[in-house]
Formats: C-alpha cells, sequence, structure tokens
DNA sequence: ATCCCGAGGG
DNA sequence: CCCTCTGGAT
C-alpha cells in the first residue's frame, strides 16, 4: 500500500505538531477575499491567480466585477476587451479563455451558480484541484482536499512530507499525514509559512519553528 | 535573473 | 515526470 514508513519507528516528524506549531504562528493565515468576495468572484480570481501574485489580482478585480458582474456577462465578454482588462496577470491569453469558457458551463449548465462539489467543478475550463479546493473551502467552507501551489508543494518537500514534484501526489501525502477537517485551514496556515518564512530563495530557516523537523535544514 | 496562492498537454 | 504560457515585482 503506502511506502510511508511506520512513524512508531521512524519518528523524523510529528505532523499533529508541525500543524499545531504553524497554526499559533500563522492565527491570521485565512485568505482575505473569502470576506467580502461571492462564490463567482472568488472562482474567477483564483483561476486569474495561477502564476501570479495575489496583489496582481486585486489590483484589476474592481474593474473586471463592474464591466462583468456575474458568469452570464462574462460568458459572452469580447476576447480583446476582456485581454485587456486582465492583461497585467500575466497569460492572458489562455486565463481569458479560461474564465469565458468556464463563465459559459456556468451559465449553461449550472444556472450561473458556481457547484459546490469537486466532480462539477472540475469540469470548469481552467480549474485544477488547486483552484477547486480553494473555491470549495473559501466559497463553500469544505474540506475535500489540499489546494497545493507552489509554496504548499515546496514546503512538503523541504520538511519531508513529499518527494513528489506532482500536485495530485503531493496532495494526497499530506492528506494522509493530517485529519480531514484540517485541510482547508491547513493550506492557509502551509501558504502562509512558504510566502513569509519557507520562501524560495533566502528561506529564514533561522527563526522557523518546524526547522528541527526538517530535512532540507539539516542538509545545508 | 527568478519567482508568483496553476492548468493543460506531452 | 516534463514543458509552455505571460507580465510584473523584487
Amino acid at each position: 500500500m503506502s511506502a510511508r514508513p511506520d512513524s512508531r519507528e521512524y519518528p523524523r516528524w510529528d505532523a499533529d505538531k508541525v500543524y499545531r506549531v504553524l497554526c499559533s504562528k500563522y492565527p491570521d493565515a485565512a485568505w482575505k477575499q473569502r470576506h467580502f468576495r461571492s462564490p463567482f468572484q472568488i472562482l474567477i480570481l483564483t483561476i486569474l491567480s495561477a502564476q501570479t501574485t495575489d496583489r496582481q489580482v486585486d489590483a484589476i478585480a474592481d474593474s473586471l466585477f463592474s464591466r462583468y458582474p456575474d458568469s452570464a456577462a462574462l460568458a459572452s465578454a469580447l476576447t480583446p476587451e476582456l485581454e485587456g482588462i486582465i492583461h497585467s496577470t500575466g497569460f492572458f491569453h489562455a486565463k481569458a479563455r479560461h474564465i469565458m469558457g468556464a463563465s459559459r458551463v456556468l451559465h449553461e449548465t449550472f444556472g450561473d451558480k458556481v457547484p459546490d462539489d469537486m466532480a462539477s467543478l472540475l469540469t470548469l475550463p481552467g480549474v485544477g484541484r488547486k483552484t477547486a479546493n480553494i473555491v470549495l473551502y473559501h466559497a463553500f467552507s469544505k474540506n475535500e482536499g489540499i489546494a497545493v501551489d507552489t509554496h504548499v508543494r515546496r514546503l512538503a518537500n523541504r520538511i519531508g512530507f513529499s518527494s513528489s514534484q506532482d500536485q495530485d501526489r503531493v496532495e494526497n501525502d499530506l492528506m494522509e499525514l493530517f485529519p480531514e477537517g484540517s485541510w482547508g485551514h491547513l493550506t492557509d496556515v502551509f501558504i502562509a509559512h512558504g510566502r513569509r518564512c519557507c520562501m524560495a530563495r533566502g528561506p529564514l530557516c533561522e527563526q522557523c519553528p518546524i526547522s528541527c523537523y526538517c530535512a532540507f535544514f539539516k542538509k545545508r
């Protein structure tokens, strides 16, 4: 079955303790967008956030949603105009296709309502497991999985929770290690740590509260 | 130069 | 597993 070593014989790290330590370090880790965005807006902004900073996406959010307030409007958008609005977030050709396609499916198949289950979300163009997990948790408070972005993957790789580069495998490795009800919040906490401490370059290992468990730290 | 709260395709 | 797609921030 699992190639994961038995934690009683190989106590390399204590997953539960790592999670608790990070929770106390980042009590405000929740992604702010969920506090005032609708499911539709969370979906679109999450698609747009691929390989971009959230600041760059926030910067164009108001002009995007005042021009296209719902999925019906976005489904019939003119590509050049839409691309002009989202241009600064990068990958704008693909992103315009994705959010228009997703809006069209929402309009024609889901009655202009964002579905709240994984299988339906994955039928939307531009929505993979990462985006679906973000929407499920932040728009519907559902813990169906862990959203694996570059921060979560890097953190999981470094500490030794997963050795895979594949998002789905990293997610499965993490889901085996952490209790089901924690997955949504765990995503936010891991991302917070990846951004503020366990950065790609120049990680702040000296002030990292879980470096004692970290395979990457021991090797440097 | 290198990375960013990725998806789709090979 | 790999690659490509893009602009902006650092």
